[in-house]
DNA sequence: TATTATACTGTATGTATATTCAGTATAATA
DNA sequence: TATTATACTGAATATACATACAGTATAATA
């Protein structure tokens, strides 16, 4: 893509102008009008240079053939961004990774649905954090972090067991994950001897019925 | 907006194909081509007609000045619709209207998001559904509708208040709505005396931690 | 029953439009 | 210094296109 002269660019912000407003393309004779011009051969040799430097294309023959080549990334559509999110399933043993072979699908969401950004949602097995309202087959939208304080809520991999539980950490080498539900126990965990993982932080949660 | 006809339909849509494909929208003789006309009158007709019901604008005299009036309240940007959703706080007394002073905010949420189509999100007070978990200050997506099962969850009117609870009807006269939690009473409605309604259904849920 | 809407074919035509050719002039490259 | 890109006017023309007119046929209304 080459350097648009200001020039070319007002034609080119014309010919968007016009789409805008009337739903086509102009002809070059519209163009003159808009800009002024009193030669077609004048929006004629303007469009030509903006086809040059990949600005537009022109259908040959066609009238109002002209089209413009969007080369954003995003679309400015409604002033708001949406993702595709994977959905990961909450397999017993390994850990919850992108891999596609985990990915139960993609669900659209707004990037900003959680006022904290999140990567991914995880699909929860099991009833161990019912009491924080986190049923089976929930999805919760997890967070890659690190950053984790006493209280919050984590997706933590011991050995090869994924789980979700409220963290505490009482020692430097110690740390309980403790479950939302009186039927379980807590799990403390020895820094030292286990092979214990944060993969995350809990910072929202979907549910379908 | 009168009724399109299928054959009007299909006009449109090729229409708005080759609007998306080509940058600029067709001529008569190009609508032939794509709907297999043999006559340009009969695109011209097809035309009009869609002209008349509203579905299009053509300028006069102008080639290719057909622009589609986008009657949609979202717009088709990527294949997925999105929709602002307002949020309705439970307010105690009171039926969840939609009325501005009840709306909390408006979210962004892809319609499709939940399996079943939904009208508006519902701030939860009280734990009365804890065991369902559903917990205080969770959204609930709440789809207006009449159409009630025993064993759904309901967002129900008694008089002024409103209520998230299981809903059973026992007999014809009667409904019963259950909390989640043993720390609450069913509550029963005889509806002869008393002021009932159902508001909506409990299709999903969101929170946010 | 008459009328209107839908759904076409087929022909014709004025004009809207792209596009080429012939110039003029200035500024930027090579 | 010659060449190329930019930035225009002005005229000419083949054709792309909208649009009207003349029919045929079927189904839905009034």
């Amino acid at each position: 893509m080459k350097d648009i002269t200001p020039q070319q660019n007002k034609v080119l912000d014309c010919i968007k102008v016009y789409i805008k407003e009337t739903g086509f393309p102009p002809t070059r004779s519209d163009i003159c009008k808009e800009m002024g011009f009193k030669s077609p051969n004048s929006a004629e040799t303007h469009l030509r240079a903006l086809e040059k430097k990949g600005f537009i294309s022109i259908a040959s023959g066609a009238s109002r053939g002209i089209s413009i080549i969007n080369n954003d990334i995003k679309e400015e559509t409604s002033s708001y961004d949406s993702n595709e999110y994977p959905i990961v399933g909450l397999v017993a043993a390994g850990s919850p990774t992108l891999a596609s072979e985990n990915i139960e699908k993609q669900v659209n969401c707004p990037s900003n649905f959680f006022s904290t950004s999140f990567d991914y949602f995880l699909r929860v097995k099991g009833l161990s954090m019912k009491d924080a309202g986190i049923m089976e087959d929930d999805l919760i939208a997890v967070k890659k972090t690190h950053d984790i304080r006493n209280g919050d809520i984590v997706i933590a991999r011991i050995e090869d067991e994924v789980t979700v539980k409220y963290f505490r950490k009482p020692a430097d080498d110690m740390v309980v994950l403790e479950p939302a539900n009186d039927d379980f126990n807590d799990i403390e965990i020895n820094l030292r001897n286990e092979d214990f993982f944060i993969e995350g932080k809990y910072v929202g949660l979907i549910r379908e019925n």
